[in-house]
DNA sequence: AGTATGTGAGTGTATACACACTCACTATGG
DNA sequence: CCATAGTGAGTGTGTATACACTCACATACT
């Protein structure tokens, strides 16, 4: 049966470990992150770290939970990344009305430092999209949110 | 002009900073990475050693470089997430003709701790993949490696 | 008010990751 | 041969990541 047949070679093709998701997209990362960190070399912060920054200027002011749903990060992670912008005075963490609520935001210097990063960022940015290709990245960006849309609600 | 105003649309795709391509990778890896590691919890390795287990496996022996250059992976990482599963007893370093270069090979044991692993990477792999929905996955898969090709010559 | 439950946040621990640097061994050129 | 350059591998350091656990505060129920 031909219905069959298409049947089995997808599934062949999903429990191939060589197609493992995780490998794939770990693997991927890897590299991206490192041109990311190579293009940010030579300022005051890492890649993960303005992405961190440019979150929580877009955001305003947002308790830490908020923020780490928003990056999709693990709460306590984000306690962790948050303390070297902390230490550098690029992030304020304040206090709520709930004792509990730490809320974080942007300071004057950390407003700056984002300014100052972006065409760095602009830069590699459009690197990586050219040797991808556009529309290749394009659909790269919306699979991308796709999985994440995908996993976010029950895991 | 039609030409010119598709372009500028593109352009600003590009530089808009919610389209940071480290960004939607991170995020997207750090949904699947926990996935496929909350599948993996009852065994006795992480989902990262898994996929390395597995690449080992499939390369029969290889020197630690060449294992980081197939792995897509630093070679000092390499270095030190071959250590647990050395002390574990699944993959065995031996050395070559050539006394700096290591020989990395699994053993009985590793063979078999990967054999009886599959079936949870098999399941999560598929809940994944039927997450995502098999049409997008496959593209997914497919933009990854391009990704990965794309940057992995020269950065 | 007082207790129980829920929720925001931090710490302990362990892996993952990579740059800069160093060490050890190899190959090459005089 | 020996000096020099090249290459394989490990260490020091610092960030990234997240689970388990704990603590502090808040809310609800009686």
């Amino acid at each position: 049966m031909k219905t069959e047949q298409t049947k089995q070679t997808e599934q062949h093709d999903v429990n191939d470990i060589s197609y493992c998701t995780n490998m794939h997209l770990r693997q991927a990362t890897r590299l991206v992150s490192q041109a990311f960190e190579a293009a940010l070399q030579a300022g005051d912060i890492k890649a993960t770290q303005f992405t961190l920054l440019v979150t929580v200027r877009e955001m305003g002011t947002a308790p830490l939970t908020k923020l780490a749903e928003v990056m999709v990060m693990d709460r306590t992670t984000l306690t962790r990344n948050l303390k070297p912008l902390v230490t550098k005075g690029y992030i304020q963490i304040g206090t709520s009305q709930d004792l509990r609520v730490r809320e974080i935001q942007l300071t004057a210097k950390g407003r700056q430092v984002v300014e100052q990063t972006l065409p760095q960022w602009q830069q590699i940015q459009q690197k990586v999209v050219a040797r991808i290709g556009q529309q290749r990245w394009l659909q790269l960006i919306e699979d991308l949110q796709v999985t994440v849309d995908a996993l976010k609600s029950t895991g």
